[in-house]
RNA sequence: GCAGAUGUAAUCUAGCUGGUUAGGAUUAAAGCCUUCCAAGCUUUCAGCCCGGGUUCGAAUCCCGGCAUCUGCACCA
């Protein structure tokens, strides 16, 4: 039988549709027991590395509610919209904007929903269904409304989006971190859409986790901050645009990029430092990554550059986006001065800018998905292969058998681990199984008690990628495992 | 949201031309056995998506809802 990846996420503890015994509602997934140990754990394995990026780097935590003004002045308001006309006799709901785009031919996009009412009269449109009239025009907001307060009179909305934020965050934050430039703000959360049709499992979710780095700099002076010793000789997986329909990737020198291709040396620099953390940590296949340029009618009109990047996953039918680099400009500050009529000037050197910001953006739950989809291996049973970094568990302590010799000092040794590591402990059936069962959840280190350790005080460590063990004394234990779990040492350099 | 298909234990599935004690496999739990990779034996737990209708009788037929999949549309 072969694993399936989401039967093996139910089945192990990872994530399935919410509230399942009330039937589901759709866009709505909850974690369980490993996959919110896994999400944490890439979430950490992320700020890590994207924290590291520079010292004036932060994470904060704003509120998912955001008042209306905010919403409307960074645009989502107004644009995050569909407009929609119900007929008055069958119900049926149609976009009124594509419904006079099929008829007139022309852009109905920015019409106001008087406008299409006037329309819709003009054109003497009618229910294609059933031939009734249509109601005025509503606004379908992509945004969930709230009504806050007794009255209910004080608009707000669930962020769609984690960034906004950061952005409403930057002024403090400038002040507080003593006037500094590039300033990063970190947000890992919860943002929400009220998507229509919400499709392929936990990529399109209503409620979704952003894990963003927004870096307020100086476009002047930002690539000074940078290493850009670090792009020499690197090359970087892409699909430019006249690559499409030709090639899925290919691999471009970092130099070819910013001298012939003329992306900003900064943003190449970040493509790279993205490219390192998909490769190197979280371990995806090369052949599996690359960015992909979104041509000038697909990115938003303030993204001055828009890379998506995408990963190659069997289980959602190919390349898909799972982050995205976005140049924004100054678009974001300068929309929120208006809006809020604080300025957003900081002055720096004697220098007067508004910052523009460089938006790291990654879906969080799509990609502790493409964990599961990447790295598990169909070999008879599911051998999910993660790093010790990200596995849920990193060790499992085992007794080979359920003898009374063993019992005891296997449990000894979980609780000499269980204070540092997350340990799992398993004595019931066979060993195979147990190892199996291990395999399954991703713990890429069993250590099994066996009656030739009892004699000379050793242990065997399992390694779940190669299914090797090698033995060990329990004395030295502590220090291979804070090894093993740091990646500092690996199985393979084990005597 | 539209069209089509689908919905049976934790998972995968048989039954679906109406009457079955709803069958199997895997998993899980308990025990026996077992000195390293889902072995074997015994036992146990557990199911017809939800709500109506037709019928003496519905997992099976009909209607509605919810969900999933595929195509279209949507995805500032």
């Amino acid at each position: 039988m072969p694993v399936d990846v989401q039967s093996l996420a139910k089945r192990r503890g990872f994530i399935w549709q919410s509230a399942e015994i009330y039937g589901s509602m759709a866009g709505f997934y909850d974690y369980g027991a490993m996959g919110a140990m896994l999400k944490k754990k890439w979430e950490n394995t992320w700020l890590k590395y994207f924290m590291g990026l520079d010292d004036n780097y932060y994470l904060i935590d704003p509120a998912n509610i955001m008042p209306e003004a905010a919403l409307k002045a960074s645009g989502h308001v107004d644009s995050f919209t569909d407009p929609l006309v119900e007929c008055t006799k069958c119900g049926h709901a149609v976009r009124a904007d594509q419904l006079i785009e099929e008829v007139t031919g022309a852009a109905a996009e920015d019409l106001s929903p008087e406008q299409i009412d006037s329309k819709i009269v003009e054109l003497n449109l009618s229910c294609q269904r059933c031939k009734g009239h249509f109601g005025s025009a509503k606004i379908f907001h992509m945004m969930f409304p709230l009504d806050i307060g007794t009255k209910g009179t004080d608009k707000a909305y669930l962020r769609p989006e984690t960034a906004q934020g950061a952005y409403l965050n930057f002024k403090r934050h400038f002040e507080i971190m003593r006037r500094k430039l590039p300033l990063g703000l970190i947000v890992i959360g919860k943002a929400y859409r009220n998507e229509i049709a919400p499709r392929q499992g936990v990529y399109r979710m209503r409620e979704l986790i952003q894990a963003e780095l927004q870096i307020f700099m100086d476009p002047e002076t930002f690539s000074d901050e940078l290493d850009m010793k670090e792009m020499e000789g690197k090359e970087i997986n892409v699909q430019l645009v006249d690559m499409r329909g030709k090639q899925d990737v290919q691999s471009m020198p970092c130099r070819y990029l910013i001298d012939q291709y003329k992306l900003p040396d900064f943003y190449v620099y970040h493509m790279l430092k993205i490219q390192e953390f998909y490769l190197d940590v979280i371990r995806v296949p090369k052949n599996k990554f690359r960015f992909y340029e979104k041509s000038e009618k697909e990115r938003a009109f303030y993204n001055r550059v828009h890379f998506d990047i995408e990963i190659d996953l069997a289980t959602l039918g190919g390349f898909k986006e799972l982050a995205g680099l976005h140049y924004r400009g100054d678009y974001d500050l300068t929309k929120h001065q208006a809006g809020s009529k604080e300025s957003m000037e900081v002055s720096l050197d004697g220098r007067r800018l508004i910052p523009h910001v460089l938006e790291l953006s990654f879906g969080v739950d799509r990609n502790v998905w493409a964990l599961l989809d990447l790295h598990l291996v169909d070999e008879r049973t599911g051998v999910l292969k993660l790093a010790p970094s990200l596995a849920p568990y990193t060790f499992a302590v085992l007794p080979l058998m359920r003898k009374d010799e063993l019992i005891p000092v296997a449990r000894e040794i979980h609780t000499l681990l269980k204070n540092d590591f997350d340990v799992y402990y398993d004595q019931s059936g066979s060993i195979g199984k147990r190892y199996a069962r291990m395999d399954e959840i991703g713990t890429p280190f069993c250590i099994t008690v066996d009656f030739d350790g009892l004699e000379d005080n050793t242990v065997t460590i399992r390694d779940t990628d190669s299914s090797e063990q090698k033995r060990i004394p329990i004395d030295e234990l502590e220090r291979i495992a804070r090894g093993l779990a740091s990646g500092k040492l690996l199985f393979r350099d084990l005597k």
